[in-house]
DNA sequence: TTGAAAGCGGTACCAA
DNA sequence: TTGGTACCGCTTTCAA
């Protein structure tokens, strides 16, 4: 009465061991008979076999992880889960995880880099097969200790690690280029744009993007037209009212998938009568987006090929575990194409 | 060289054993030592926590598992986690689990009986100590070998089984009878329904919410504007026309998350130009829904209400084990105060 | 205050 | 084709 949680321990556990007394013979013969070893008579086999479905045994994966069988646990560390992409994300490569399976532990992480050590602790502790993460916004990177000898996978963002990490990152360069040329097209020639601030990898590069863009077409950089913080949904909500009544931008491109649903929260509760057209280009592609005026247009990110790789990455092929060295992979995004205007009413 | 995942294997993992033999002392004294057992001299404690920080030890949840100790895992299944409500639900949980330092495993179903099978399963190899789930839909009820054992929770829907499970419902009665009052009174008599078929406890349930409603405010059940299928985003999608051209239809009210999306996603689209109103109340209560028009009306769910009692129901407090018996709770969705209409323009 | 032994559930290895 | 033994990391129990 120990395990206050099992509500049958008097039941004992079914192991080998007590299926073999049951039967009067030796809980090597059940463990060969239940793990497929050939060297077993085909009659105490099926014995053995209805015995194990009848009592529900199932295998213990605590024992099997002593052994140094390693475990089928894949840890996932995500700032949250409500955010489509990590959403999108999570869904595609716990579907993965099923398929290969894996047991997929996730823990949220809120960016906070304590949340994040906790998790790896816990993670070494089940001795995770791999761990999958999103490294913090600003954490300093003196955890190598913590991660030693796990098998990293960093998504998105990827922080310097002394033990040999892999990951995986999108590039988005072309997308963003691509967005600006799309606006201009349009007409719009006052193109904003509101984004991580340069601490950030992402800020860095995905600034740098749309100024080539803003190059590439013509136009020149305005530093008023450019908002750039800490990414998240208030970024783009407080933003876009500074863009639009103090410099008259005309458009708007967003540089991350929070700052992008605030900026379209603000918009579409705009309603100042003008009839006045404003572009917009979203970063990732929720399905509202489509449903706006004429959709409008958005940063889609490669969730499904991002969850793909990232279990060819982990090695986990049909129970063999493989050795697959560190590496580096960057998928494309590209921008969906929508006519990407809203009108205000 | 067998884990072939694991980089450093030549490294050789940290027990309680190999700091006793680097100590020359015996691997109980350690034992004790990062137990917190009192009986070790301040001195021997300092020196051996020391030496564990240094070499990075983790303690071994699978033999602790084997001991009989339990697992801090705890399984989640669910059909899908993009549907806002499941990963809502799912991140809200999840910040539960990382605040009493438990694992989450997360399952998804895609609400195929025999992909819950399996996990439940695989659940069960583990030694989970309590496992949430959406049970499927249409699942035959014949799995109680499986679950044997297992500290079930069943959310939103309820399966019988045989070993005593809680279940934790939503009570959405009074929202949506609410929802009709609400339409009504902004001056809709032709209220149309779209939800889960009849073979769904929700999908009665819901639907005699909606009849109730009309009859309170006077109007007719009419069986035209009454649809009702496998509860999925087509049939929102595909039904809204049939009930606005067919029916003539005027407002319209929704059962189910995944139809109200659907709904949604079609009346985004229809611009007929007739610059008619038409009501409209959600299932669910994403985001997106109170940026539409003025803000469309929709039926709150008790997410995080729901995921404290979750892990009450788990009875998992600061580590400390106890036990909860199995109950049934039902938590109020409630109508947001929005306005609820939609204009074609 | 410390140590030695046994056992949790499996499997590798050797012996019969 | 079978059975016995030892071990994985840790804690409970008993002995020193």
């Amino acid at each position: 009465m120990i395990l206050s949680t099992q509500e049958n321990d008097l039941a004992k556990r079914v192991t080998i061991k007590s299926i073999a007394e049951d039967l009067g013979i030796s809980h090597m013969t059940v463990s060969r008979a239940l793990s497929g070893n050939p060297n077993v008579s085909s009659q105490t086999r099926i014995l053995i076999e209805n015995r194990a479905r009848d009592l529900g045994y199932v295998k213990s994966a605590a024992a099997k992880a002593m052994r140094g069988d390693g475990t089928k646990i894949v840890g996932l560390l995500l700032p949250n889960i409500t955010n489509d992409f990590y959403a999108r994300y999570a869904n595609a490569f716990a579907k993965e995880c099923d398929r290969h399976g894996l047991h997929l532990v996730i823990h949220l992480t809120d960016d906070e880099i304590e949340k994040e050590r906790v998790s790896i602790r816990q993670l070494r502790e089940i001795q995770a097969m791999a761990v999958v993460m999103v490294p913090c916004a600003h954490g300093v990177a003196r955890q190598d200790r913590d991660i030693e000898g796990l098998n990293v996978i960093q998504l998105v963002r990827s922080r310097e690690m002394t033990s040999n990490s892999s990951s995986l990152v999108i590039n988005d360069a072309e997308a963003i280029h691509d967005a600006v040329v799309h606006l201009r097209t349009l007409g719009f020639d006052r193109i904003g744009y509101i984004g991580a601030d340069p601490s950030l990898s992402t800020g860095r590069d995905r600034f740098q993007s749309y100024h080539n863009g803003l190059t590439s077409v013509g136009l020149e950089l305005d530093a008023n037209l450019v908002i750039r913080g800490a990414p998240n949904f208030d970024l783009g909500f407080s933003g876009v009212p500074r863009l639009l009544e103090g410099q008259g931008a005309t458009a708007l491109i967003c540089g991350g998938v929070e700052i992008s649903n605030g900026a379209i929260s603000v918009l579409m509760q705009r309603h100042d009568g003008s009839g006045d057209t404003f572009g917009f280009v979203g970063y990732g592609d929720p399905a509202f987006l489509s449903w706006i005026g004429k959709g409008l247009a958005g940063i889609q990110l490669p969730i499904e090929e991002l969850a793909a790789i990232t279990i060819q990455q982990i090695g986990a092929f049909n129970g063999e575990a493989r050795d697959v060295p560190p590496a580096t992979h960057a998928l494309k995004a590209e921008l969906a194409g929508r006519v990407g205007k809203i009108t205000f009413t």
